[in-house]
DNA sequence: TCTAGTTCCTCTAGCGGCTAGAGGTTCAAG
DNA sequence: CTTGAACCTCTAGCCGCTAGAGGAACTAGA
């Protein structure tokens, strides 16, 4: 039985995280102490570590909910884990391409150029947007 | 004179938004009508301009905040603005990077394997980190 | 001048995914 | 039995908006 301190210490999510997916319905409520606290087994540990994981890979909590469900009944098709991973990795990759426009033009314009404020590239980049290359 | 909605127009800025910049002191507080309806000029329309523009590349409001208050200051040198943009520029680069290690990492995984949930890799790989072939 | 329809106003609440703090209780060690 | 750490619940805050309620003001046409 583990208290949420090593529940915690064990999986690296913080103690009000913890508690905030109990509410949020990605954990099961655990069972308590006679003096209200919660207790934990390996189940919950697994569980958790699986979140924590899921989280790093940057899925949202919604997709979380559906994965655990899947894993859930081990004998349905697993299309629908395929599906969740696949469409996160294509979010993954369009907030790359993304992002690296927007590295592209902060490159162009971040090397300021003048020395005071009323000559400085940035700023007048920032205020012109037709100095900027591609749309974004 | 524009209408709080002309304004929206022209800059692509949502109306609930503009007013929102103004509250959080993005934009002055603009001239009223006798009937209490915000008025702007061709400054507003700049500013909102720039701070689109801003938003776009992603800065953060108070990063924005600074820039403005830079913009007001031509004489003074544009260090703090290079500064800013540079700092910028640094947080997509880091960005990238991590998401560039989760998409690799989902690469890796997301492609399922078995047939049924009990088989599926994704699920597997979720539930067991050690199956990662980097930190993340 | 009246009316209809659009736009505007303020205020409040909600999103995701936590995090922080107040104020109080329970547990484990000595 | 006392101490002090860890626990409890509840509320509020972060960013950057977005949505909706309920009402007032504008504008074009009849």
């Amino acid at each position: 039985m583990l208290t949420i301190g090593e529940l915690s210490r064990r999986t690296g999510v913080k103690v009000p995280t913890i508690r905030w997916y109990e509410q949020a319905g990605l954990i099961e409520e655990p069972g308590r102490t006679a003096g209200n606290q919660r207790r934990y087994g390996d189940t919950d540990l697994e569980r958790l570590a699986f979140i924590r994981h899921a989280r790093d890979l940057g899925f949202g909590l919604d997709s979380i909910r559906e994965l655990i469900e899947l894993g859930g009944h081990p004998e349905r098709p697993c299309a629908d884990a395929d599906r969740i991973a696949s469409a996160h990795l294509d979010d993954v990759r369009q907030r790359i391409a993304r992002l690296q426009r927007l590295a592209d033009e902060l490159e162009r314009i971040a090397d300021c150029g003048g020395h005071s404020v009323g000559e400085c590239h940035v700023l007048n980049a920032l205020g012109d947007h037709h100095q900027c290359a591609a749309e974004h």
